[in-house]
DNA sequence: ATGTGC
C-alpha cells in the first residue's frame, strides 16, 4: 500500500536552481519560448515530476503576449496542453487566451465550512450525516440535483452565481462575501453559451461530479495549526473542531463551454490570426478578438455555474445537519470559511518592472492566493490574506493556507491539490475499490461512493505527499500554512 | 474533468 509508482523520473540537468524551491528552464531550452519557465517543488518533488510536465511549461513559454515566466506549481503534473498546476499571465493588449490554460472543469473549485462541533459530538452521528449526504448532494458521472429550474432560468443563474442561490433561499448573505468574486464574477454574458451547454448543465446545481471531486467531514486537531493567529481569524477556535470540505466544479455545463469555444478556435487560430503553436492542444485566440472576448464571457458563465454548484451544496450540507442534529443550521456555526477557485483565466491588474499591468492570468490547477492589502478581498480577509483551500487526497488530509505579499513572483497563485503521480490506470491496478473502502474505514475514515473503480483511481498513494507539496509553497513564499484538515467521512463520486 | 476515447 506504501509503494510508491512514479511516471516517469524528470531529468534535472537542464534546471538552473533559483532557490530551494524555485527551479528555472531557460528560454534557449526550446525554440520559440518567449519567457523561461519557473518550476516550484522541493528537489524531490522535482525528481517524482513527469517530463510531460517539462515539455508543457516549455510550451506555455512560446504562446503570444505571455509574460514573467510560464509557471508550474508544486503539485504540477502532466495536462490538457498546459501541465495541471500551470500559471501563466498574458498581456491583455497583445495575449492570448486558451481554454487548455483554463481547464475543461472550468472554475473546478474548492468551498471550506466550518462548525462549532467538536469531533466528541459529531462521532456517532457521523455514519448517519455522510449517508445522508450522499443521498442530498448526487455523485458521479451525469449525476443530476435536486433543483429543478428551467432552462431560461438556467442561462439567469450562469450570468448572476451564487447571488441567485442566496435570492432564491439557498444560502445566506455571509456565504457571498466569502466566495471569490462575491460568488458572481462580472461580465458572464449567456448569448455566448450554447444550447448545447445549457441543455447539459440545467440539472447539475448541486452535485458533485466524479473522479477527484468529493465532499468531506474533517477535523482540525490542536497539533494540525500552523498559524494560530491566522487560524483563528479563519474561524477554528475550538480543539478537534468539524469541518466540512467539497471540490466540485461545471460539470457537464463547463465542459461543453470549453469544447465549443476550443472547437472555434482551432478554426480562426492559425488562418485568421497566424497564430502557429506546439501542440493543438495549446488553441487559443487574441484575447483582444471576438472569438478571444467571446470565450471569455462564456467561460465566466461556466465560472459562476461553478459558484452557483457549491452554493447549492453548502445549502444541503446544512439542510442535513439540521435533519441529523434537530437544530438550526446557525445555531452549529456552518459559516463558510472561503470559496476559491482553481481552474480559471481573470483579467487582473498586477505589477511587472515597477509597472502596473493588465494581465489575463491563467491558473489551471492552481489557486488564486492574494496576500494582505489585496482590494479584491473582503474586509474580512484583507489585512490576512486571502484564505487559500488546498484539497489532498482523500486518505491524507487537505490544507488551509494564506495568501502572502511575496506571492507576486507568481501572479499570487499557489498549489491547488496533491498532484497524481500514477495514473488512473496504473492506481486502478494498484487497489481495489471494496478493499480500500475497508482499510480507510478501519483508520477512521467513512467513505461512500458511487463507483467502487472511481474510488480505487483515488487511492492516497496515487497522489504526491500533500505535506510536502504545500511546504514547498511556504518556503518559495507563496503562500504560508495555517491548518491541516484530516478527514473523517467523504462523499465520492 | 466529461451524457468518459479522433
Amino acid at each position: 500500500m506504501n509503494e510508491r509508482e512514479v511516471i516517469r523520473v524528470a531529468s534535472v540537468r537542464d534546471f538552473k536552481k533559483v532557490s530551494d524551491t524555485v527551479w528555472e528552464i531557460p528560454s534557449s531550452y526550446k525554440d520559440g519560448m518567449r519567457v523561461p519557465a519557473r518550476i516550484y517543488a522541493t528537489e524531490r518533488l522535482i525528481r517524482e515530476m513527469d517530463d510531460g510536465v517539462i515539455d508543457q511549461v516549455t510550451n506555455v513559454a512560446t504562446l503570444p503576449g505571455i509574460v514573467g515566466h510560464a509557471f508550474c506549481m508544486p503539485d504540477g503534473h502532466w495536462g490538457y496542453g498546459f501541465p495541471i498546476g500551470g500559471v501563466a499571465a498574458m498581456d491583455a493588449r497583445s495575449g492570448v487566451i486558451s481554454p487548455g490554460g483554463i481547464g475543461f472543469d472550468v472554475n473546478c473549485g474548492m468551498r471550506l465550512v466550518l462548525t462549532n462541533l467538536s469531533f466528541g459530538e459529531v462521532r456517532e452521528r457521523l455514519r448517519d450525516l455522510v449517508d445522508r449526504l450522499f443521498e442530498r448532494v448526487p455523485a458521479g458521472v451525469g449525476s443530476t440535483g435536486l433543483l429543478k429550474i428551467s432552462q431560461d432560468e438556467f442561462r439567469r443563474v450562469v450570468e448572476e452565481g451564487a447571488r441567485w442561490c442566496v435570492r432564491n433561499g439557498y444560502g445566506w448573505d455571509e456565504d457571498l462575501e466569502r466566495t471569490e468574486e462575491f460568488g458572481c464574477i462580472s461580465g458572464a454574458d449567456a448569448s455566448k453559451i450554447s444550447n448545447k451547454a445549457v441543455e447539459r448543465g440545467y440539472k447539475q446545481i448541486g452535485t458533485l461530479g466524479s473522479g477527484n471531486h468529493y465532499l468531506e467531514i474533517q477535523v482540525v486537531k490542536p497539533e494540525n495549526i500552523f498559524d494560530p493567529q491566522l487560524a483563528r481569524a479563519f474561524g477554528i477556535t475550538l480543539p478537534e473542531q468539524v469541518a466540512v470540505m467539497f471540490h466540485c466544479g461545471s460539470r457537464g455545463f463547463g465542459h461543453q463551454v470549453a469544447t465549443d469555444y476550443l472547437q472555434l478556435f482551432l478554426k480562426v487560430m492559425e488562418k485568421k490570426y497566424g497564430i502557429r503553436i506546439l501542440d493543438r492542444e495549446l488553441a487559443c485566440a487574441p484575447f483582444n478578438s471576438p472569438e478571444g472576448r467571446d470565450y471569455f464571457a462564456a467561460m465566466k458563465c461556466a465560472v459562476n455555474m461553478s459558484f452557483a454548484n457549491r452554493q447549492v451544496i453548502l445549502h444541503r450540507v446544512r439542510e442535513v445537519f439540521s435533519d441529523v442534529f434537530g437544530r438550526d443550521p446557525a445555531e452549529m456555526g456552518l459559516h463558510q470559511v472561503y470559496d476559491v477557485a482553481h481552474n480559471t483565466a481573470k483579467l487582473e491588474e498586477h505589477i511587472l518592472d515597477g509597472q502596473p499591468r493588465q494581465l489575463l492570468v491563467h491558473r489551471k490547477g492552481a489557486t488564486r492566493a492574494f496576500g494582505p492589502g489585496a482590494h479584491a478581498l473582503p474586509p474580512v480577509y484583507r489585512n490576512t490574506g486571502q484564505p487559500v483551500i488546498v484539497g489532498g487526497s482523500m486518505e491524507t488530509g487537505s490544507y488551509l493556507l494564506a495568501g502572502v505579499e511575496t506571492g507576486s513572483q507568481t501572479f499570487f497563485s499557489t498549489a491547488h491539490g496533491s498532484g497524481r503521480t500514477m495514473s488512473r490506470k496504473q492506481a486502478k491496478r494498484m487497489f481495489q475499490g471494496k478493499q480500500l473502502q475497508r482499510d480507510m474505514e478501519g483508520r477512521g475514515i467513512y467513505v461512500r461512493t458511487v463507483s467502487f473503480s472511481g474510488l480505487a483511481e483515488e487511492a492516497g498513494p496515487a497522489y504526491k505527499d500533500i505535506d510536502e507539496v504545500v511546504g514547498a509553497t511556504e518556503l518559495a513564499g507563496i503562500s504560508r500554512r495555517v491548518a491541516r484538515l484530516i478527514p473523517v467521512g467523504n462523499v465520492k463520486g
